[in-house]
DNA sequence: TCTGTTTATCGTCAGGCAGACGACTATGAT
DNA sequence: ATCATAGTCGTCTGCCTGACGATAAACAGA
């Protein structure tokens, strides 16, 4: 490898893609914003932009988000609570012909959200919204006329992420809002996963993991029934064993 | 976003840097090359270089790593034999300050493969040594004076990765030659895991997970002591239920 | 007010799997 | 022959999970 002689190398642009899931009405959602230029002008993409100069990836991803949503990122290493979604980096997708224009590498990052009010993309409420990501990601059909560029793979590269990271981790606490109730939470894994799981077998696996749940001191009826006790998220975040997933 | 300008983003250096981990003589080592040249001249890095204009990121690791090892890259998605090693996209890299002469954004791969002759990098043997992972990672202290640049946080990220991933699916024969014995699989966890299992427990879980491993038809006393049946890894990628690491 | 519906929560029971560990087998080394 | 080393098969016990019965506490409507 010789010096940095600008010519030894050739130039990337680097942006930052953004998988943000949420659960709404019982189903994953992704958001997606709508492009006004080509290519895929009037496609749906995922949000995203260029890296700044100055700028580490994940303060770009959270850049990002902050512009698209309103949301503040939450650090993982910064256990501060919030309104803060999680954030972490997904996965890079650089293949040479993934834009049309020039040479792009692009960091994903994925971000897991509570259910939140309509989305904002520039005052303009037709270019940005929530889809359900059972119609983004069309069976067996990675490369359909969905979203633009690869964000399709990406996408499902997101959700597999978040499907498999909630198996292990207390992760799907971030899909709720800072008290919940174990119903929630099981609909929340309901949404995400897509199967139905036994409320009573879901009640015991999560109330009898320690530092799981930590109990709020009240409760709540707004899911109708007989009211639900109120919970944060404690401060274990790996779960062992883990809650497993139903086979087919 | 305006339309692709060059001037409206600015430009990145874009490499790949290798986490390549074997298992030699009980103990994981990871693959280092010793820099020639400034910053950091003299010091042990992992190896890597720049991705080339026309080229893919997985192709530009498995490039890099046939260059430094004469190994040949095994993309997850062909199940063809032969000396492959395992080779996937780690995490990227980009703090802005992590290359002193310009901004460089690394895509990390980590790669697992069987015990290797010593590695040969241009020639010189002094320039490239496997060193056990426990060397280059002095406890609790990311920023010593070992690893060139952000490489051990790199290190660790990719020995975490390989620690729990063999967990949950049936990477660890990646480490192993093309036929192996029940043992030497065993050996593989407790290097890389850094514990001790019971080797009747371990062989009854191993043999007993459908599609994990498939008899090759024969044994060996490479070992020592009784004869071993020599296995093959089989089709089942998934673990299910996982393999548990003991707790602390 | 009574009754049905909805959701939450507690209990019971059988099967499966993991950890601990005993027993036996088949090699090579001394 | 004896020992040391590894491999392989079993047993037992405790824990966890899945299936599911039963009860509790709210609301809606007759």
């Amino acid at each position: 490898m010789s010096p940095y002689d600008p010519s030894a190398f050739p130039p990337f642009a680097v942006t930052v893609d953004l998988v943000v899931l949420t659960v709404r009405r019982h189903a994953l959602c992704a958001l997606v914003v709508r492009r006004g230029e080509q290519p895929f002008q009037g496609r749906w993409a995922l949000p995203g932009g260029f890296v700044r100069g100055d700028e580490d990836l994940a303060a770009a991803a959270a850049r990002e988000l902050a512009e698209e949503t309103g949301l503040c990122a939450h650090d993982p290493a910064d256990p501060g609570l919030g309104n803060g979604a999680h954030l972490e980096q997904l996965a890079t997708y650089g293949d040479p012909k993934r834009d049309p224009r020039m040479r792009v590498v692009s960091v994903a990052h994925l971000v897991l959200a509570p259910d939140l009010p309509a989305p904002r993309a520039g005052g303009d409420a037709n270019s940005a919204r929530w889809a359900p990501v059972d119609e983004l990601l069309p069976v067996g059909d990675p490369a359909s006329e969905g979203l633009a560029f690869d964000h399709a793979t990406i996408l499902a590269d997101g959700v597999e992420r978040a499907r498999s990271k909630i198996e292990y981790s207390s992760l799907a606490t971030a899909f709720c809002p800072p008290e919940f109730t174990v119903g929630e939470l099981r609909r929340v894994y309901e949404a995400v996963w897509g199967v139905a799981l036994d409320p009573r077998n879901f009640h015991r696996k999560v109330t009898g993991t320690p530092g799981f749940l930590v109990p709020a001191g009240g409760t709540t009826t707004r899911q109708g029934g007989r009211p639900a006790q109120l919970f944060r998220a404690g401060g274990a975040t790996l779960l062992n064993p883990p809650m497993l997933r139903p086979e087919v």
